[in-house]
DNA sequence: AAAAATATGTCAACAATGCTGACATATTTT
DNA sequence: AAAATATGTCAGCATTGTTGACATATTTTT
């Protein structure tokens, strides 16, 4: 591994080599993976300003229309963030006429989303260029290559349970 | 394709059925993307939590250890954020003595930023548990697998210039 | 039946990190 | 001398996350 000596710039010692793979780690794969999902995100951003929502709408109307009936509490697990955090953009997308609450069956004190005709158009939307970008990336590689992406961002995915 | 019929819940129609990838969109990309990132950023989270910085610190930290001496603009132009976003961060970074500016030795108008030792050591201990994470995802990858991984991870970023 | 637990909603305040617009300073280029 | 450039700074605003506290409806437990 390189000496990576600290230089002395203005009385005070910087360094002045860059931080390289000789430590052992995968800059590729880390700044890689930084840029590939600022771009990934960037394609439905564009979309959602045009309604006034934001990336966390986008999650809310993603999930829901990828498990219809599920609970908030289901949604709160899935993204992992707090409910008054969840309420706000929840709201505004049942207001716009996107989701729709409705009682449980069995336990009326839940409230099942549901994505009204809408709110599918709009993941279905959201989802196109996100789709192209996969495509293209995907693009002349083997089955076993994409297989190999799919079984890496698995295995960047934290265990359940723990 | 399916039929995905929209029932009627309360008079309004909804959706019940889950969006699938017979719309022929990766949906296990897209999701695994999500958590993966996510969850590759929680662990540098927990460290900067520490010090009081976030993840627009991690970010700088990074690239001028990536790139020492690279100046103001070149940062604003990798992070692709405003010189006043940036100025907040930078500022705490330099006051905290992780980062130094040198005044451009052709052209004084610029400022050189480079990592002090403890910068240096900030950089190294934030990339220490995403690389773990990465070995355990790339654990019994072929080098061909790997390749491929890096690959789509250039083929998902936006293409320079346009 | 009463009490406790659960699922959800809501109000209020705050923090991090983006943004825009405007203007200041030093330095270099024209 | 004037214009352009690199950077800094002030002020305000938006989104989306957080905590804490409390309210309501419903279900489960005692």
């Amino acid at each position: 591994m390189g000496r990576q000596t600290p230089e002395r710039k203005n009385t005070i010692e910087v360094y002045d080599q860059p931080l390289t793979g000789e430590a052992g780690i995968d800059f590729d794969v880390i700044e890689g993976f930084f840029f590939a999902y600022r771009d990934f995100i960037s394609d439905p951003d564009a979309i959602l300003e045009k309604s006034g929502f934001g990336r966390a709408h986008h999650r809310v109307v993603h999930f829901v229309n990828r498990e219809p009936g599920m609970t908030v509490a289901d949604l709160l697990d899935t993204l992992k963030i707090t409910k008054q955090s969840l309420a706000r953009v929840l709201k505004q997308l049942v207001d716009s006429g996107y989701i729709r609450q409705v009682a449980g069956p069995e336990d009326r004190r839940q409230r099942k989303l549901y994505p009204t005709r809408a709110g599918r158009e709009l993941a279905l939307a959201l989802a196109e260029p996100q789709q192209q970008r996969i495509a293209r990336a995907f693009d002349g590689m083997t089955a076993e290559d994409r297989k190999a992406v799919k079984r890496f961002l698995i295995g960047m995915q934290n265990t359940r349970d723990e």
